[in-house]
DNA sequence: CAAGCCGATGATGTATGCAAGGATGGCGCG
DNA sequence: CGCGCCATCCTTGCATACATCATCGGCTTG
């Protein structure tokens, strides 16, 4: 086991010691996980995030806990009320509109920016990557798709040039991350997907930025209708995040249980 | 003087007792003041934020102030490194640029957006602002078309129906607040800026959408030009936000002191 | 029997204490 | 005299304790 690191006066923590990894601070790496409990479902839309049960949950006390979900609050992927608590960001039909508006409107602006910025190198190894996707569709591995996908987008967002727009991008996709489970669970979406795609790349190269911008917010605007139509507020009432965690003796510090899904 | 509400036991407090206005955290009141004091100019780009001196300067512990300043991280207008404390966020002249750069694209697509989803109303209201802007900059009243303009282009991203775009636009706004000082110096900017307002209040009008989108574009390149070439990294190296703050008796809530900007 | 009030309970907001980490200044050595 | 090491200080991160507020249940009363 990691031997426990400094402070040996440490008074009481019922859970063994966490080895501190990086110069990051606690409420940091806490966000992280939560965030990431929150974008694979876990922590689903209407949890609420009970401070304590956190706190016990990741063997840390309120105040990291704290921190933390001040840090996710400003990404917008939970609520925070002044005296009610956190939840998980709970979206309705309407937001979910509009984030989807917005995304694709940002998309086709990275389109655009990256048509005019993109270097050759980046132009070529979009091309490559569009073209790998297209093996991928072809033999119908829409795991592997929906990563290479990510990367796709990912490519566009980098090839824009412009880190403000890039972190506006990547923190839209982070909100719509959970409500886009069954993307491209659609029969014939993934050659659809690839299609639109080859639009856009053809934009991109020939250096048409009025193309590549209108031709990704067709691709996007189809991608909403591929997503599932979610009610979007499948908020579970008295559930709260973490189990009750009665001080289980030597951490179990694994993957945490991430069970009770929907009532 | 506001009489003290509630807690009679709190044991020592050095300023008095603030009325705790709204059902609003203390944190809130503490990010919006700070917010604006970075806003107007009295935190000066890469002022450093003692928690403590922060702390002291409002009259409440560090723990509020702490999680203002989380609050505060997330929407950019701060920058806080894990054992660095926090500054009020430099920008580089790159990031300047960027963030120019995106904030074009954002107006420019509230502007698509709102061609497209105004209705009558807001269409009129909007004329109706750009022409008694036209009277403000004709009368060469700086002041009043500033603060006019802010409304202008508050009418677009609101126009845009759309709150997660709206949220990107004002954010945005807000961080480049502190760069805008000088914005309509120049002799014939008011002139200009109306003009090119004019051919966005004609696209929207007229409902071409496209048209919108590229007089917006156009406006806020030259808007850009406008401002002044800030080095952009005047970073006072010492000096701390909230002076010395030597337990004044009575509160002197007044302004707060906000000299002493650029050594 | 229903409705409203009141108290208990538990959670969040706030305050404070303590320790780790980084930065700074002084001192010693080359 | 200059450079580098080290001790100290100071600030932040974390933990804990306390106060306040919201919610819920039971009780009383009309």
């Amino acid at each position: 086991m990691p031997a426990r690191r400094r402070s040996p006066p440490t008074p009481a923590l019922s859970s063994i010691e966490i080895p501190l990894p990086a110069s990051q601070t606690r409420a940091e790496r806490l966000a992280d996980e939560i965030a990431g409990e929150i974008l694979t479902g876990a922590f689903p839309p209407g949890l609420r995030l009970d401070e304590q049960v956190l706190a016990r949950r990741f063997g840390v006390s309120r105040t990291p806990v704290r921190d933390a979900l001040r840090l996710l609050s400003g990404t917008g992927l939970i609520d925070l009320r002044p005296r009610a608590g956190a939840t998980v960001r709970t979206i309705t039909p309407d937001e979910l509109d509009m984030l989807f508006i917005a995304m694709g409107e940002v998309e086709a602006t990275c389109a655009r920016l990256a048509t005019l910025s993109m270097s050759p190198t980046e132009r070529a190894a979009l091309q490559n990557l569009h073209e790998s996707m297209g093996r991928l569709a072809e033999a119908g591995d829409r795991e592997g798709y929906a990563e290479a996908n990510l990367a796709f987008h990912g490519a566009l967002y980098a090839g824009a040039h412009n880190s403000v727009v890039e972190e506006i991008a990547v923190s839209l996709r982070r909100r719509l991350m959970p409500y886009r489970r069954a993307q491209f669970r659609a029969p014939g979406r993934l050659q659809r997907s690839h299609a639109e795609h080859g639009a856009v790349v053809r934009s991109v190269l020939s250096r048409d930025a009025a193309a590549a911008n209108a031709a990704m917010l067709i691709h996007m605007s189809i991608v909403e209708d591929a997503f599932e139509a979610m009610d979007a507020a499948p908020a579970q009432d008295r559930a709260t995040a973490g189990e009750s965690a009665r001080e289980r003796g030597p951490a179990a510090a694994g993957p945490a249980p991430l069970e009770r899904l929907r009532r």
